[in-house]
DNA sequence: TGTACATCAGTGAACGCGCGTTCACTGATGTAC
DNA sequence: TGTACATCAGTGAACGCGCGTTCACTGATGTAC
């Protein structure tokens, strides 16, 4: 059943979508190739007609998981705004649309070269974003906040009692204004 | 070929060192129960004699990774120090004995809960060694110290530029005494 | 514009492979006398 | 202390199962005329 060659592009879309969704829920390592085709509307069969194989996947979804989206390509980085949304409640409960920097940290480190690469790429995609927003645009200042986000957040979402995550996050909040 | 109850404790033990170090290299789901086994010196078939099944096995060796080492069990604890120490290329280049709140972190969050379980635990405890250490023992500051240098070295783990990791230590290690 | 045919995106069954787990067996340990 | 036997930690083959990947096939698309 040939498609449209648009339709064909909508479908790559929709797998590296459900992918980045995906990966970023469950892990690199717990999402099946048949789960995210399933999930894009398409038997698993069809994956290796778009791409080369798991890996060249995750690196791709990856990729975009961390590109910044359309709408604030633009617009002018608000550093407070910007924390408070990075640790709130709401995003620490929907990873599979939140950073993935930390849904996906501590395994990325663990992953083959191309998803390495799309890493760190996204990340000083991130981190020049920040960098814009500190006072003097210090970047070693943008990196230790940064690291502070990412760090606070994968602890409130790891650990197992919901006071104690709320207590993560309330504190990397009120910190992150000082350097 | 039965051995002595006390070997029997030693195998135990083994067992838990070798999980413990290769969980925090390789992730849990990429370590197998043969191959802890075989780094234990033994055959994977005697594995349920002394586990339940590899989640109880990871929730308990995470447990032991996470416990005090012996030897600062009653040391004073020394803030800057361990900071230095923490965000050290020796520590980002050995996960194996390193901080498995950093080797682990995003992957416990999507573990059974016994895992998450021992993850919290061991949380607590660092977090009280560390509040101890902070200037009138502020919670909150000691949270969002732990927080930083958990995200510093999770990011300098899986960013494949080494002088962009080495850059990411440096900020985090510039900033901890600001709180 | 219509028609005939080549192309190729998607389907679903199948293939290897490695994993967690089980189990019959072995033989040294621990114990009852 | 010595002996006979029950116990049980460890061994290694085997079992299911699910995974990534392949492949013959289908039928709609795109194109040459």
């Amino acid at each position: 059943m040939r498609v449209t060659r648009e339709q064909f592009r909508e479908n790559r879309r929709r797998i590296l979508e459900a992918a980045g969704r995906l990966f970023r829920e469950k892990g690199f390592a717990a999402v099946t190739v048949a789960e995210v085709m399933e999930a894009a509307g398409l038997t698993h069969g069809g994956f290796y007609g778009h791409f080369a194989s798991k890996e060249d996947l995750a690196a791709q979804a990856l990729a975009q998981a961390l590109a910044p989206a359309p709408q604030e390509a633009g617009a002018a980085p608000d550093l407070a705004g910007f924390v408070a949304a990075y640790l709130s409640a709401a995003h620490r409960d929907r990873p599979g649309s939140g950073c993935a920097l930390a849904a996906l940290g501590s395994e990325a480190a663990r992953q083959p070269a191309p998803v390495r690469r799309a890493f760190t790429e996204g990340l000083e995609a991130r981190l020049a974003r920040m960098q814009e927003a500190m006072p003097g645009g210090d970047r070693a200042a943008a990196l230790s906040v940064l690291s502070g986000l990412v760090g606070a957040l994968v602890l409130a979402r790891a650990v197992d009692d919901p006071a104690l995550s709320d207590e993560i996050l309330a504190a990397a909040r009120d910190v992150v204004g000082c350097p």
